[in-house]
DNA sequence: TTGTAGGCGTTATCAT
DNA sequence: ATGATAACGCCTACAA
């Protein structure tokens, strides 16, 4: 079964009665060889199932066409869907993909860089780190183009794709207000995250225009449980909130739970809207009003402008993604007695 | 920012005053090498910041330390904690993960696997292939260990991890049965498929032991939207299910929403059971009565075998793995009256 | 304990 | 149109 040594070039020469150069021409269909040679030489290397070398090329090349992909955890469905888009537009030009799991850990983040710095690769991309500025360095001195996917810490120096997060949650509570709604809470992330301070400034500024000055803010952690606790919270107050809005789906689907645990209806006693359209927000209990993050596109964004630093061109620096407001079934005007 | 070429083993060598054989050994703690000589050379290789090139010692030890991964899509949350799982154990032995997807499509996932040859991985996992006995010589041909997760096609060339679908679908309809149903559906995938065929069996083998003579069985494609359908079409039926094994989740989700849309109850009216237990089924209302696929195991079982038998070493031909009953809420005992 | 020389499988530069 | 030769960065006999 396994082969000792894969077929290499010479041999292939030795049994095409030519040189290695030969054989390396004609095997990328180069103009300098005869048309017969070439025909022949081809014919010879696909039945000896000759596969080139990448990493041999990759040596005398300096390129290696793979790109690194720094991901938190493929857990994460939000994270499967970038990723997704990343292999669908390597592939498409011909790239391969190194994937490394960070867990959120600066260490880990770091030795995956290292990693991908020993395998040579073209280009490197990370989402959703929470690497500070600490770490920019080590990126730059790599000499790899480096794209970040909503990255905490927007910088200077490396390339950046990013979801219109103040936009996108201006526009889910604009939505809330629209439909009537006055007391209106935010569920949050871990405080300090850069992608909940925007989701939170987008809800205040929303506020804001509407002439609304009552906040009502909590912290999530962008999972259900908490996110359940924090709804729960929110109800036992004195003038609980007639509308949610949540830093993602996975803390509008633990809001929904409280919610419906404290015996009241979605939408009719309060409305929810979350952050993000994973594929469970379609199919909650209502169907989720949500903001959604093109991730896939997002994913293809990162490469496409991998692509063109790696030629040596110039990439827009800090491309920002719109949000669309997605209105399902979770959301509607207030009750009449609780306005 | 972008140096033009990384420092070399060479450049090291020049600094130290040694020849470049002595660096290589003295940056693996060869025990040749006098112990301020290695601390030396250690030194200025930190300081100069060299980092080895896995390519060149790809190409000499004919190692990459690399492991191809072959998924449909990263999109599925199943695939991503497989892979995750994958990612962890390949990531504890020092190995890097390739990966490609091939979104079911037997060429793509064919030239997944010809990329792998190229960048001559030491070991290729497959999730969920739906490619068949054709594919087997390649696979062969290349000469790396293969392992299969949940394979379509268990054959004798390759080693596999799989779940336990019959034992796992069987104690489903098991617990279904006890709980006093006799009027039990399936909701199945397309049909052909290796795991559908299996978790049929189970049910049938479950209602068989019980002495339940009615089969039940529509088919579904593994998403909401069709089972939706499906379940709609069930209980418009003379005699509709009092419950309903899923062939996944995300079926049970679909199934969940239509029992709703007919204004029933779930568990008192119907009761619901799916497969695989993600993370969204927790999650549902009610929450839902599943099958576990310990996800991450299989995927750090597919590389612990992958390792041994890169080692040269012999490793079990088809690891099944356990399905574990998880009891939640989607299922009770049938309305008296529907008995 | 260290150095010299050769080779891994390609591509690239000269010749011819 | 083809061949000889060198080089990429590393590892590894073999020598010293």
């Amino acid at each position: 079964l396994a082969r000792a040594t894969p077929t290499s070039i010479k041999d292939i020469a030795r049994l095409a009665n030519v040189s290695h150069s030969t054989v390396s021409r004609a095997l990328r269909n180069s103009p300098l060889i005869n048309r017969e040679t070439t025909e022949r030489i081809q014919r010879i290397a696909l039945e000896s199932g000759y596969r080139a070398s990448a990493v041999a090329r990759g040596l005398v090349t300096k390129k290696t066409r793979a790109i690194g992909v720094v991901v938190t955890t493929m857990s994460d469905p939000f994270v499967g869907d970038v990723v997704s888009g990343i292999q669908e537009s390597a592939d498409l030009n011909g790239y391969s993909i190194l994937l490394a799991e960070s867990n959120t850990d600066p260490d880990r983040e770091r030795s995956a860089v290292q990693s991908f710095a020993e395998r040579r690769v073209d280009g490197i991309v990370v989402t959703s780190s929470r690497v500070g500025a600490l770490y920019l360095p080590l990126l730059a001195e790599l000499g790899v183009p480096v794209m970040l996917i909503n990255n905490q810490h927007p910088g200077p120096f490396v390339h950046s794709v990013m979801i219109e997060n103040v936009e996108g949650s201006r526009a889910a509570t604009a939505h809330l207000i629209e439909l009537g709604h006055r007391r209106i809470a935010y569920i949050g992330d871990e405080f300090g995250r850069q992608s909940d301070a925007e989701r939170l400034e987008g809800y205040r500024q929303a506020l804001k225009a509407a002439g609304i000055r009552r906040e009502l803010v909590v912290a999530g952690d962008g999972r259900p449980e908490r996110a359940m606790r924090a709804m729960t919270a929110l109800l036992e107050r004195s003038q609980p909130p007639t509308a949610v809005f949540c830093y993602n789906d996975l803390t509008a689907v633990g809001a929904l739970r409280a919610i419906h645990a404290a015996g009241l209806h979605v939408p009719r006693d309060v409305s929810v809207v979350g952050f993000d359209d994973v594929l469970i927000g379609a199919w909650t209990e209502p169907p989720l009003t949500t903001v959604r993050q093109p991730r896939r596109r997002m994913g293809s964004l990162a490469v496409e402008g991998l692509l063109r630093l790696m030629d040596g061109n110039a990439a827009e620096q800090n491309v920002k993604v719109p949000a669309e407001l997605i209105v399902r079934e979770s959301t509607a005007p207030p009750r009449k007695e609780s306005r």
